[in-house]
DNA sequence: GTCTATAGTGGGATAGAC
DNA sequence: GTCTATCCCACTATAGAC
């Protein structure tokens, strides 16, 4: 069942996404870049639903081993998230502005990005909140939402210690 | 130098904005619910970007005017920010998504919204820590980003904890 | 597994007549 | 101030031949 022509097609895609971004990616263009023509790709993937379910099982998996790799505690975690973000924009976008696609996900994957997340804050509540909180300010530091002179370091500090970073 | 016909656009425009989304905002869509032709609109706005930042400026005077009015406190604004993002939720997407176009806004205007939030968190990295923080809430939120079973309550009652909330 | 051809839908914006 | 006509662009997806 493995498809080899498949995973390149997702490999690809994820190319043209990270470099183009969410609207750059049609199925045209991914056929384009593969040297084929468009419709063929609708023998290897159903819909474009699923070719982006691929790529966030991607990231997901990349986030995860980030985080899980983080020097311990709340600073190091935020580090490492916000690294991941500004290293893969269009990625992180696709992976939290929308709600997962969970039935086309492999089971337990969430969980176990967020595992480190909610060890290092105790409780899943707080977890989540502190989850929220970066992602806040990754999403507002790449939609360039923050003025001009905006310390953002200053800002991403200023969380961690909010939750309870010394 | 008023220009009620634009004025009105300007109205309708985020009417449709808030039914349909931002997608569903389109110069021909628009001009279809004011009885006119496409083209027409362009006889008063320049432009889709001029449209869009006239709706923006709208949304921030409500915001402000939603965070000055809300009870003192880091939990008062929190409740009330949220409110507004989950009552206007196109809106609010539109406000947040995309670098402001400051150009295009009411000098001073986009301080005035952040004043409340200033005084409550003390300094300005604190306030755009707590901004992202509730952004970052609100987006999930409204992404329908969160696990079907989780306590979203909880977790914007431990991002205002965490931020000094009793 | 790839192709050609084509269906259908949507978009922003402009020129020039009235 | 509105119109018609039109330009250009983009997209998802399918049918059927090879």
């Amino acid at each position: 069942m493995a498809d080899a022509r498949r995973d390149q097609i997702v490999a690809e895609a994820r190319i043209l996404l990270e470099a183009e971004g969410e609207a750059g990616l049609s199925m045209r263009r991914l056929a384009e870049r593969l040297g084929i023509q468009a419709p063929s790709l609708y023998k290897h993937v159903p819909g474009k639903r699923d070719l982006q379910a691929a790529i966030v099982a991607d990231g997901l998996r990349e986030l995860g081993a980030a985080l899980a790799a983080a020097p311990p505690g709340i600073v190091g975690l935020a580090a490492a998230y916000r690294a991941f973000a500004l290293a893969h924009p269009h990625l992180y976008e696709l992976m939290t502005e929308r709600p997962l696609a969970r039935d086309l996900l492999p089971p337990g994957l969430e969980d176990e990005v967020a595992a480190p997340l909610v060890a290092a804050l105790g409780d899943e509540h707080r977890a989540r909140a502190a989850w929220a909180s970066a992602h806040g300010m990754a999403s507002l530091e790449l939609a360039g939402r923050f003025p001009e002179g905006a310390d953002v370091d200053a800002a991403w500090s200023a969380m961690a210690h909010a939750f309870g970073a010394g």
